[in-house]
DNA sequence: GCGACAG
DNA sequence: ATCTTGTCGC
């Protein structure tokens, strides 16, 4: 291997596949961007109207969940899941699921979850369009963030644009962006002068509003990074989310990773089916 | 140059 | 993401 000349023109002939990768998933980022809504845009209502006249309206009721698990042994073998949730029934039902079991090539870089996980997730919701079922969700609770990302464009986002679909942030660990820290925000939480709720607003030094930090449960100190993904707004979001609580990470998508973790246990070692 | 960096 | 048992507590 020879050396270029220290001058700094390094090009063509020795493809730096890392950094092109990443010049074209930006590119990507920013055209798929263009087309994200950041605010309500659906037509299904969060609660009871009390104008009888207006009963036909449409209720939010299937709330639909995404995760993805990985083999032990073989960190390309991912389980993608997808679950649906009757959130009028008092026990939060789960009335759906999928599985997706693949093989993934494309690596985890912080920052482009999407390119990893997007793909296999389209998938699983593209398959329930195509089987017609009546459980087909009204709004998608992503394992992982909206907009709370380096260009504003999360793996929830990437999600909602392309299967044009109502989708929510939900991120279990804080992407430091625009000068939010993790010891930042937990400081924050346990002031209760800046707990008027029991989440407080991921502003950054920049002044955007990019999430909330909620305390899901009581008894969690560390809490879950809401943030906007495609068609919902922050405080819809957050309704939403609260909704779906009973532990720390809400139903839809606990149930889609407690799911892939199962389904990938069940089909490493057991030969059912 | 060094650290940070969703899942 | 994954490696991992018990354990403190409602």
């Amino acid at each position: 291997m020879e050396k270029a000349p220290e001058t700094g023109i390094e090009e063509s002939s020795s493809p730096n596949t890392s950094q092109d990768d990443h010049k074209q998933w930006i590119e990507a980022q920013d055209d798929l961007k263009r087309r994200l809504i950041t605010e309500d845009d659906f037509s299904w209502k969060l609660s009871e109207q009390n104008e009888e006249e207006e009963k036909q309206e449409v209720l939010l009721r299937y709330v639909g969940g995404v995760d993805i698990s990985f083999s032990k042994e073989d960190t390309s073998v991912a389980c993608g899941t997808l679950v649906v949730l009757d959130i009028q029934s008092q026990d939060l039902r789960v009335v759906y699921h999928d599985y997706y079991l693949v093989t993934l090539t494309v690596p985890y870089v912080p920052g482009f979850l999407a390119f990893r996980e997007a793909p296999v997730l389209l998938e699983l919701l593209e398959r329930m369009k195509k089987n017609a079922s009546p459980f087909y969700p009204q709004v998608l609770m992503v394992d992982g963030n909206g907009i709370l990302h380096p260009r504003g464009f999360g793996l929830a986002c990437h999600l909602g644009v392309l299967a044009d679909l109502p989708t929510i942030g939900i991120g279990k660990n804080l992407h430091h962006v625009d000068g939010l820290t993790y010891s930042g925000v937990r400081q924050l939480i346990e002031t209760k002068e800046n707990c008027t709720e029991d989440f407080i607003t991921l502003s950054g030094c920049s002044g955007k509003i990019w999430g909330v930090a909620m305390r899901s449960t009581k008894g969690s100190l560390k809490p879950i990074f809401i943030s906007v993904g495609h068609r919902v707004s922050l405080d819809a979001a957050i309704t939403i989310v609260k909704m779906t609580c009973r532990y720390r990470v809400p139903e839809p998508t606990r149930q889609a990773d407690i799911r892939s973790r199962e389904y990938l246990r069940k089909h490493q070692t057991g030969m059912s089916e």
